[in-house]
DNA sequence: TCGCAGTTGAAAATCATTTGCATCTAGCCT
DNA sequence: AGGCTAGATGCAAATGATTTTCAACTGCGA
């Protein structure tokens, strides 16, 4: 039952690249045919499985389009936080903000909740997509 | 292109129904299985199709379980709010909160996004669940 | 270099949700 | 009250995203 232990493959080294590359959100498929443009030899299969192990991990963030497919991102920060996103292009802004950590607390405490967690994030449309 | 008037049917007053006795957070499978405990006779199609219909109208609030799912609650306020929700049983409590709004605004503005909304919502175990 | 646990890919399996279509029925007209 | 028809329903098949299966492959430590 321990923990299994991982190994530095091209195909994962392929997807961080890939994600570092693309900035903002991007779904398994689209980094699947981002990487297949760019001439890498891997498989959708590969690019879901090696996404939910670094969302496990906590390296990457998870959010759901619109749509309700699964979007991921590299952040810089490992903090909690939240995001700013362009529902054009994906790309995202990481934001910090002890005001709606404190408003999570005050608001959970007064009506008796516990072990609350909560997400915030702001949609928009981007300066560069705005046209 | 006018809309389609809508009619009022024994299937559509029992998801309203099921909906308005939930309380909390439901997914389709869930109303779908309430109802036919209650003996009622529609279609899972049929649940589907109406909480669509009832999302689009505005009169039920839309989120994903982590597991990606849509559920759905009939909310009392038709204003833009947030919810604090129980993990355990779906029960939620509706949360306003000019902070959050004024915050989101503030941000937006400062990364110059437009057209920005959001979306913020707490997780946790309510009282009762807490046992 | 060997051995093998961990990894990969192609295809099949799941799961939630949608769609096609033939069959009903609510609501309006007479 | 009976009929008419746009709208509604149910089942089965279609979708689409994600997961699982499993046999073949490959990092990497000995
Ligand atoms: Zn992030
Ligand atoms: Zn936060
Ligand atoms: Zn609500
Ligand atoms: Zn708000």
């Amino acid at each position: 039952m321990g923990e299994t232990k991982k190994r530095s493959t091209q195909q994962r080294e392929a997807v961080a690249r890939a994600l570092e590359g693309a900035g903002g959100f991007r779904s398994a498929q689209d980094l699947f045919d981002a990487l297949r443009n760019d001439g890498a030899k891997i498989s959708l299969t590969t690019v879901y499985r090696t996404l939910q192990y670094l969302a496990d991990e906590g390296s990457v963030d998870v959010l759901r389009s619109k749509e309700g497919e699964a979007i991921f991102r590299r952040c810089a920060s490992s903090e909690h936080h939240h995001h700013l996103v362009c529902r054009e292009c994906g790309a995202a802004v990481e934001i910090e903000s002890a005001e709606v950590e404190d408003w999570a607390e005050r608001v959970a405490e007064r009506h008796g909740f516990t072990s609350v967690d909560h997400l915030a994030e702001l949609y928009g449309v981007c300066r560069k997509c705005a046209n």
